[in-house]
DNA sequence: AGCACGCCGACT
DNA sequence: GTCGGCGTGCTC
């Protein structure tokens, strides 16, 4: 009997679909991993083999047959197949769609996946003129010539392929002629600086220390959290970690929070190593992606510098993965498919059997706790390099002082000192915009999104209200749309409003914004950050955009304008992001010689995790904050999954989640906690009605057992049918 | 998610 | 009379 193809198919589907090999395809020759070609409904479509099986799930009538397979080696190996069935199971996500985050749209569109590198046409001879002369009476031959006087180190393919007729034959022709030859360009990205291999630098006994542990443990299974203080080091710990897995001949896979903090880390391992580097983010052309992706794939590189959406990639002798910021919460994908990358690398590690290694100077407390549950091993890089001395943190009570635009009179004398010594400050303010609202100071009125449950933010620069929530935009409007009065105020604070102020209370100093507003212009950051590194700027201000990764050392002065606002929220995890955001922010200041002062605004003086965090420091605060939820029975030490609705209908989300709710409720279980449903904390988004429902357990066996054991009756609920609803495992953002 | 089928309003 | 609105049903 012949075996039947077990295929996963990019839809929002959970489960596989069975077809029947194509004709004159041997069932017994095909490996899990390879794409094959399907007929699917009235469409075509492209899908990933997962296994074979002997018996179909469905009737054999239903069968059809596949139309071809792509791939003559499997582009997934069992390993990479076994790590997207985990997450498939672990996220209760459709497998197909789980399968199609591990590849990038080129191969699921059905690519060809021959080349990591480019081929490119590349001229034979110099006398390309005479070459063109030899070719008069072939036209399309010296018209090719003519394009490869124009890219004399080769055209590349893609280019080629814009041509409208038929340049194969053409290029055929030279190169029978001698003119010209295909080579492999597999290191676009990375020229020149290969052969320059910098030496390493001398570690300090902390560095030390991390370096042998993680040696020791190479070739096996543990986490490790590395919990270095801003300026400790980290980076070098990875460059000689890199080290080591290269020299056992393996590849290793460092991931990022955000694409712009690759550049600077890109040029140190391009300058360390003299292998070629990949990168992978959204920022690539598809063609770019597919490049980084063959490369690991194939074992052609050994360094891999990515966002989360690399942690899938396959790597053929994957040694080790790094996993930087490991706090930061962009590593939690928060759409779709909503996994944590910092998750998923550790139980790929797991599965490899090979150590991974979480780095942040402020861990998150999922982290500490498993540190503390001997999951995770801990190793610490406590000092600073260079002796540089941590800043001195200032409580501000504002309470009763005459605020200007937010700014204290102490924080203002601060600054006119820092101004004095010729060194910079940093004003953080967590919106963007001039001010969160406007209100009509005759009647009250305040402008409202017309979409969303959320104000209008007002943007002096170019007179507009915007909402920062669906992208809705008008100008700004002159007079009250309740009653008419043209007393309308800005109320609150943004970056714009308090640059403006500065403007004015420092006339003299250059001030600049950094915010989405003022860099959304390509190479517009890169400009302001060396302005700011040149010294030609006095005074920063920007939201959580400076607390990543920049490193300021003309900055003396940190000013927090309000950290109340993430102390006191409806958000359990607020707390840890402010400690997180201070302990960053602070980090900026202060680097080398000249020690740095973080001044925090605050109405609650005595709020005690500001109290730990300024005498203890984050590991402290960590400590205090855990014992919050351990107390109040939050992750880490329970877990939880959201199951969110949206609807235009106002009934249909709640109605929905009800269901699911009660479906819960009929498996009784004392140690499954059903909360809700609620509206969401924004109930109201771009015109969409947003419901949610809580599932809360101290067992996750159990948690997760409910879950499926209730998907597939959701799935066939009519209810169902009129929401969009998602399901997100071990969420962060409750919203 | 797509994509088609299917049944009700304003247009050549 | 038809083009097209989006409800609902299906995908091995």
């Amino acid at each position: 009997m012949t075996k039947i193809l077990k295929v996963a198919v990019s839809v929002p589907l959970r489960r596989l679909f069975d077809y029947v090999p194509p004709a004159g395809t041997d069932a017994a020759d095909l490996k899990p991993g390879v794409r094959v070609e399907v007929p699917f409904g009235r469409r075509r479509k492209f899908g990933m083999l997962m296994g074979l099986a002997d018996e179909p799930e469905v009737d054999r009538g239903r069968l059809k047959e596949a139309s071809a397979i792509l791939d003559s080696e499997p582009l997934l190996s069992p390993d990479d197949l076994r790590l997207l069935s985990w997450a498939s199971r672990y996220y209760h996500h459709p497998i197909g769609e789980v399968v199609a985050a591990a590849l990038t749209v080129l191969l699921r569109k059905g690519s060809a996946a021959e080349w990591a590198g480019e081929r490119l046409l590349r001229p034979s001879t110099e006398d390309l003129a005479s070459a063109e002369q030899a070719c008069a009476r072939a036209p399309r031959q010296a018209a090719l010539i003519r394009l490869l006087r124009e890219h004399p180190n080769g055209v590349p393919h893609s280019r080629l392929g814009e041509l409208d007729w038929d340049w194969r034959s053409a290029a055929e022709g030279l190169i029978r002629k001698g003119l010209a030859s295909w080579c492999e360009n597999r290191e676009a990205d990375a020229p020149a600086c290969h052969s320059a291999v910098s030496p390493p630098f001398t570690l300090n006994p902390d560095q030390q220390e991390a370096i042998a542990a993680v040696r020791a443990a190479l070739g096996a299974y543990t986490a490790f959290l590395l919990e270095g203080v801003t300026g400790s080091g980290k980076t070098e710990v990875y460059l000689q970690l890199t080290q080591e897995v290269l020299a056992r001949g393996g590849q290793i896979m460092i991931l990022l929070p955000e694409i712009n903090l690759t550049p600077q880390l890109q040029a140190r391992f391009r300058s360390r190593f003299s292998v070629p580097v990949a990168i992978f983010h959204s920022g690539l052309t598809e063609a770019e992606r597919r490049r980084s992706w063959l490369g690991m794939q194939r074992g052609e590189v050994s360094i891999l510098l990515g966002t989360r959406s690399a942690v899938f990639m396959p790597v053929k002798s994957l040694g080790m993965i790094i996993l930087d910021e490991e706090h930061d919460t962009s590593f939690k994908q928060q759409d779709g498919f909503r996994f944590s990358a910092r998750d998923v690398a550790v139980m790929r590690a797991r599965l490899l059997d090979i150590p991974v290694v979480l780095g942040s100077a402020t861990p998150s407390l999922e982290s500490v706790y498993n540190v503390s549950q001997g999951r995770y091993r801990h190793l610490r890089l406590p000092h600073r390099a260079g002796g540089a001395a941590q800043p001195g943190f200032r409580l501000l009570d504002i309470r009763g002082h005459r605020l200007r635009e937010g700014l204290s009179p102490a924080l203002i004398a601060y600054i006119a000192e820092t101004l004095a010594r010729g060194e910079q400050a940093l004003l953080f303010v967590n919106r963007r915009g001039f001010a969160p609202t406007l209100t009509c100071h005759a009647c009250g009125w305040v402008a409202r999104c017309r979409r969303c449950d959320a104000n209008l933010v007002v943007h002096a620069g170019d007179h507009r209200l915007r909402c920062h929530h669906c992208g809705f935009e008008q100008s700004l409007v002159g007079s009250c749309s309740g009653c008419g009065s043209e007393d309308l105020r800005p109320l609150g604070l943004g970056t714009e409003r308090v640059e403006k102020a500065l403007g004015e209370i420092f006339p003299g100093a250059r001030a600049v914004r950094i915010d989405r507003d003022s860099t959304r212009r390509k190479g517009r950051l890169e400009a302001l950050l060396n302005d700011i590194h040149e010294g030609r700027v006095d005074i920063l201000i920007g939201t959580q955009m400076l607390a990543k990764g920049h490193h300021f050392p003309r900055v003396t002065l940190v000013g927090i304008t309000d950290v109340d606002s993430g102390l006191y929220s409806t958000d359990f995890r607020s707390g840890e992001r402010t400690a997180q955001l201070v302990t960053q922010v602070a980090g900026r200041a202060g680097r080398e010689e000249r020690m740095g002062t973080v001044v925090l605004q605050t109405r609650h003086p005595g709020h005690p995790l500001l109290h730990v965090l300024i005498r203890e420091g984050y590991s402290g605060f960590a400590k205090a904050c855990s014992e919050e939820r351990r107390a109040a029975l939050l992750p880490p030490f329970a877990y939880q999954a959201l199951w969110r609705a949206e609807a235009s209908d106002i009934e249909a989300p709640r109605r929905f989640l009800e269901r699911v709710a009660n479906l819960a409720n009929q498996r009784t279980s004392r140690d499954l906690q059903v909360l809700g449903p609620v509206p969401a904390p924004m109930a109201r988004r771009a015109g969409r009605q947003r419901y949610q429902l809580l599932f809360q357990s101290g067992l996750r066996n159990l948690l997760h057992g409910n879950i499926e054991a209730l998907l597939p009756r959701i799935s066939e609920l009519d209810e169902a049918k009129r929401v969009r609803w998602s399901i997100d495992i071990d969420p962060i953002d409750l919203y």
